[in-house]
DNA sequence: TTGTACGCGTTATCAG
DNA sequence: CTGATAACGCGTACAA
């Protein structure tokens, strides 16, 4: 386990000693330094060492000397976050990449973790939260020189609530329920979704939505929601859930009780894949929303001010389930 | 967007000028250092001043200087992971960030991106491979002087298939399919869970396994799997899928084909939540992989050598399904 | 308890 | 015009 004999590091001490030149000439070879000169001879002869040394410029004493790290560092409360975020990291990602950026996930519960603590191992020169984050976090990475991105809402959540209800509704139901989850991490998304759903209802002059709580991690509770929204003198026809993977449970659930979305229509959000399967949803455009993302991103690292497509990212799609 | 005022970060050194005291006696205090004597005055003095201050030492300038990072790298090549990484990933978390370490995640496309570019963003102590690595990054890996870990295999795959053949043999299926999934990052495990699987049948005297593909992502693949499994002369009666996720779809399907799982029995892995509404499954026990896989890492860190559980994670759970 | 050298890459300044 | 010298960024740990 214990390397017994750990070939120190290449540095680019060891490139100029290789090649015969000076430290300064391997840097400014190595990147292109602008308005400096390099005879070519000596520019081949660097980058022939650098390569057979195979050196790579040590992390932080690069980041050290820049004061920039390149570094974005992406919050989640949770790694298993949903499949539109995981779209938008994902082109994230690879729009970073391209620019010579490096974008890490961590996981970071502000509840239990402190985020100062953070910077004492890690400099990351943006910052993009992707869940809540407690006030005082603002200044935490204002002192760290790193700029705070909050996607909090990567679109107006409380639409696509309302865009459930009037889809109910247009297909002839009135007394609806709805799937809520607490789940941390995404409590702000969930309850905007809600209160649009809720509003609407009461704006079309529909019975009062008949709310229950669904956990993705406690398959019983769709079954209790179930119960509740079939049961009593007036049962529910239809319900929005929260997203594609919940409605999904809740017709897993629905068959298991012997019953099909006949009895008690279902409607999600995202367009997930499987959603194409019979779910009936409201779809994201994640064209639009991620490029939205990414322009927030790299316009801040560029030090502009963002170019925000407004195009309404959302579209329903009728299928079986509702 | 661009800070016209972007106060400078606070140093060690402005901690030592404000608490009238030397740059090493800051450090001293801040380390804790053993073997070094500080005045319970000075002591305090250094911590209130520190606090006031809101002084963080600069990430960069410690790695520089102390050889070592404190972060660990997790390499994935796609950020959804699947159910038992997921798990295993938040475990993993946990434990680093009770040790002072951070655990960071990136994607990796090994087809894609160099990894000894990334040595010059980040230098990690030790980089934990989730998904397969080619055999240059190990070379790559060790001369930015970090530690890798492949858990590759969390657990014995091809058991899981094998285990999936048993039951399904035992109560009565002879004619299988197997659904395999080729998603990059997981064909080491998809291949070994169908190895298993079609060595077992052979085994146990069944007809050669009607291996189909699926992908999550391709719903329609769902569709064909299922004609092609049910066609024919002698159509199969129960399929092993790769694990609950893709189970799960091809229920879905088999719904929407108007078929049940009394005409295709349907087995999965994993034991995810919703698996408990009716899909059989081989259960992995998620304590002793991911204190396997924590012991790993923790090991590496400590530079010993890791003590591994060799208990047996899987277990069949039969359910509506199969 | 302090002064100081060091880790490594970058860049302004200086010499050839 | 090409290359070298040296200072700097910040925290750590040895010698004093």
């Amino acid at each position: 386990m214990k390397d017994p004999n750990p070939k120190p590091r290449v540095t680019s001490q060891d490139v100029a000693r290789s090649a015969g030149v000076s430290r300064a000439t391997v840097s400014y070879v190595l990147n292109d330094a602008p308005n400096r000169r390099v005879s070519e001879a000596t520019r081949r002869l660097v980058l022939r060492h650098a390569e057979r040394l195979s050196y790579v410029p040590h992390a932080s004493a690069r980041a050290l000397r820049r004061g920039r790290s390149n570094v974005i560092l992406g919050l989640v409360s949770d790694f298993n976050i949903g499949y539109v975020r995981d779209e938008v990291v994902g082109a994230l990602d690879r729009e970073l990449t391209r620019r010579g950026y490096v974008l890490l996930i961590h996981r970071h519960d502000p509840d239990r973790d402190s985020l100062s603590d953070l910077w004492s191992l890690i400099s990351p020169d943006v910052v993009v939260a992707m869940s809540g984050l407690p006030a005082s976090a603002i200044d935490t990475v204002a002192s760290a020189q790193a700029e705070l991105i909050e996607v909090q809402e990567l679109f107006a959540q409380h639409t696509a609530g309302e865009m459930q209800v009037d889809y109910l509704y247009k297909v002839g139901h009135q007394r609806l329920g709805y799937g809520f989850t607490n789940r941390s991490g995404i409590q702000t998304i969930a309850e905007e979704r809600l209160a649009g759903a809720v509003a609407r209802a009461c704006q079309l002059g529909l019975p009062p939505i008949r709310v229950e709580n669904v956990d993705r991690s406690d398959p019983p509770s769709f079954e209790r929601a179930i119960d509740r929204w079939l049961g009593g003198s007036d049962p529910v026809t239809a319900v929005a859930m929260h997203n594609d993977e919940l409605a999904a449970m809740a017709m897993m659930a629905l068959a298991n009780a012997g019953r099909s979305t006949d009895d008690l229509a279902v409607i999600g959000v995202d367009d997930v894949p499987f959603a194409s399967m019979g779910i009936t949803t409201v779809a994201v455009d994640l064209t639009i929303v991620t490029e939205n993302i990414v322009e927030l991103v790299v316009a801040a690292l560029e030090g502009r001010d963002p170019e925000i497509d407004d195009a309404r990212p959302l579209q329903l799609i009728p299928r079986q389930s509702a």
